[in-house]
RNA sequence: GCCGUUGUAGCUCAGUGGUAGAGCACUUCCUUGGUAAGGAAGAGGUCGUGAGUUCAAUUCUCAUCAACGGCUCCA
């Protein structure tokens, strides 16, 4: 008997029944099975060992394949979980799977810790267990016996996976002295596995309740060579020079101080300048798109925040009332309940609608302390908000608009790495997590979901994610050390309009509810410019820069003709400055390169005697001499183009 | 909030049971130099905070605050 394997570059060959994936790869050359380290059968990641008793398309994965790697990674948890077994006998193991980049496993550990010191000895532990070149072997075993060998063990942890696995489809794997309930699939020996590093161990709610037990997680990375760990760690130094806390810190553009509390940042002169620079663009942008602005207090009436529901879902997350003559006043944590009050002050006709009203509107969220992060995750903070008021017939035209305005605000600032995620509501938790409207959740889903196919953007769905008052799209970036945060967000509000009697007087004179949008394009100031920070590496375009252009004079001698220079860009609005320091050219070079400021002008006696300045950009060095009239020219539209 | 790690000058970091150092930055002086660090001198810290052990604590112990790595949560 023979089965035809199809092979990706779509050549079909015959083998015999039966043969693996690892025998096909022996067959093609030594070298590549050398390296193969999974299979993909029809699909499927199955072990390089699979017999294979039918035609099937057969894809050989190596480290080079993202699915080859997880598995590699995933093996590697194994021989993690081998070496701690081996030092800390009668651990306990929950899962241990294959991250973005690495691995984890997580185990209890009774009583005892795992220190940094640990870390090391496990590193040379694993090393040497996978020195061994011990076969992944893989076991279908029966459910009763499955429990019977972890019910021995001890291991309430694995006979809790076991639960709600299906008798027939379980199975073992044991390499050396460790055997693990695990689907696999696996590398085909541990001594592939060349390089080690135990990044970090860190705890983990057991199940991802906090309200579980909390766990030892270990976190580690390996590769089939040392050359690709080095490579790895040097990477890794690399994205913490552009951590926007870093960054931060020596471009002058935020601090935290203890006096004033964790996650409230300190705005700097020059992070200030970026501040007002985006909110100009807002302010331009929604002006054009018919917005209107309005400022509204930080603080409100508990009676407020219990007509809008926040409250209960919010409360925790809120800063705790200050109570006056026995009422209660929250610090504002978003803007709608304020801007709801604006809408209903006035009566309303649909000729006014759709009415936008925007505000750069601080807020303050008391997170909890472990999760605050630089300017990611704060305290206080800026909001690019506004909410539109709209009729339902206007609601897929206004949505639409908004996300044409992210769209249009991310190529000006060259954001391309994102993704739209489109967060929707539990069924399940309608009434808890979610207002309960089943139907209008559905409804104003799908019209969320028609306006980003129409305007053809890719993005995911993901249920469970959405307002407690309706769908969102947000926007999802990384940040420099790779946490995923929302940057912007878009949602459709069906709830607060009623709950606030909202109403507007429609063409048939009768009241009609509004649907409410709320949208934040540029999210807030903190997590905006935290994320313009690692996205430029703090060489933020020259409309954005704190610092404009320094003017190096080449000796005190030319400092009159620098001043007279600074002054002629001041005074078409370029933020200028003067270093007038007695330093050689080079160290101001240097500093003003460190700075990232992005032009530079020279100043020696050539310049002063023809009215000109020699140029050098930022990163790129010395681009030749230019008369002042002339660079000055060239600034303005570069600036006013927003490069 | 939970688990773990860390906390010495503005920054980056040494160091010690007998009250502290380096480099950069800062101030002054010398230097006036053409595209990434010129030289010298000076100033600057109750070693995160509070308690305990000790003849003696920055160092050891405990508590607390903050930051960092995760978990949970979220714009």
């Amino acid at each position: 008997m023979t089965v035809n394997i199809q092979f990706p570059d779509g050549a079909v060959r015959t083998y015999e029944q039966g043969i693996s994936p690892m025998a096909i790869a022996k067959s093609i050359s030594e070298g590549l099975a050398k390296k193969v380290i999974a299979s993909s059968i029809n699909g499927e990641i199955k072990d390089a060992s699979t017999p294979i008793n039918a035609d099937a398309a057969l894809k050989l994965l190596t480290w080079d394949d993202t699915d080859g790697r997880s598995t590699f990674w995933h093996s590697s948890a194994h021989l993690l979980a081998e070496a701690v077994e081996a030092t800390f006998p009668g651990v306990k193991f929950w899962v241990g799977p294959a991250i973005d980049k690495g691995f984890y496993y997580d185990m209890d550990l009774g009583d005892r810790k795992i220190t940094e010191e640990d870390l090391a000895a496990l590193e040379k532990k694993m090393d040497e267990l996978a020195k061994k070149n011990s076969i992944f072997l893989r076991k279908e075993i029966s459910k009763a016996d499955a429990i019977a060998y972890f019910t021995e063990k001890g291991d309430e942890y694995k006979l809790d996976l076991l639960q709600n696995l299906p008798d027939g489809e379980i199975t073992f794997y044991t390499q050396g002295d460790f055997t693990d309930l695990c689907r696999g699939p696996h590398i085909p020996h541990t001594g592939l596995i060349k390089a080690i590093k135990l990044t970090t161990v860190a705890g983990a709610y057991w199940k991802g309740d906090e309200k579980n037990k909390q766990l030892t997680r270990v976190y580690g990375v390996t590769f089939p060579n040392q050359k690709e760990l080095d490579e790895h760690l040097q990477m890794l130094e690399e994205a913490k020079k552009r951590d926007h806390r870093k960054l931060g810190k020596e471009l002058g553009i935020f601090c935290f101080d203890d006096d004033v509390g964790p996650g409230l940042p300190l705005w700097m002169p020059n992070g200030t300048i970026v501040i007002e620079e985006l909110e100009k663009l807002a302010k331009e942008t929604e002006h054009a798109a018919g917005y209107k602005r309005v400022v509204t207090p930080h603080i409100a009436k508990e009676s407020m925040y219990l007509t809008s529901g926040h409250l209960p879902y919010y409360q925790d997350s809120m800063y705790p009332p200050m109570e006056l003559e026995g009422v209660k006043y929250y610090l504002k944590a978003m803007n709608c309940p304020h801007h709801h009050k604006i809408f209903s002050a006035e009566n309303r006709s649909y000729k006014e609608l759709p009415l936008r009203l925007a505000e750069y509107g601080t807020c303050y969220r008391y997170e909890q302390s472990g999760e605050l992060f630089g300017l990611m995750r704060v305290r206080c903070l800026h909001m690019n908000d506004a909410h539109i008021y709209c009729a339902k017939e206007d609601f897929a035209k206004e949505f639409k608009a908004v996300n044409d305005m992210y769209i249009k605000y991310f190529k000006i600032f060259g954001i391309d790495k994102y993704v739209m995620r489109l967060s929707l509501h539990d069924p399940a938790k309608l009434g808890q997590k979610y207002i309960n409207e089943p139907e209008l959740w559905l409804q104003t889903e799908e019209m969320v979901r028609q306006v980003l196919i129409e305007s053809n953007i890719p993005y995911v769905e993901v249920p469970d994610e959405g307002a407690f008052y309706g769908p969102k799209i947000d926007v999802q970036i990384w940040s420099a050390i790779g946490r995923e945060f929302t940057l912007a967000t878009n949602q459709v509000d069906f709830a607060q309009g009623r709950r606030f009697n909202l109403s507007f007087t429609n063409k048939e004179n009768q009241a009609e509810t509004p649907l409410i949008i709320h949208r934040a394009p540029l999210g807030t100031h903190e997590r905006f410019i935290g994320f313009l920070l690692e996205h430029y590496a703090g060489k933020f375009p020259t409309w954005l820069a704190p610092v404009q252009v320094k003017l190096l004079p080449i000796s005190d001698k030319f400092n009159d003709y620098a001043l007279s220079v600074v002054q002629q860009l001041q005074k078409v609005g370029v933020r200028a400055e003067l270093d007038d320091r007695s330093e050689k050219i080079g160290k101001k070079i240097r500093d003003t390169e460190l700075m990232k400021v992005p032009y530079m002008f020279v100043i020696g006696e050539k310049e002063v005697n023809e009215n000109k300045v020699s140029v050098r950009r930022q990163g790129k060095g010395d681009m030749g001499q230019f008369a002042v009239s002339e660079i000055i020219a060239t600034l303005t539209s570069e600036i006013e183009n927003r490069q």
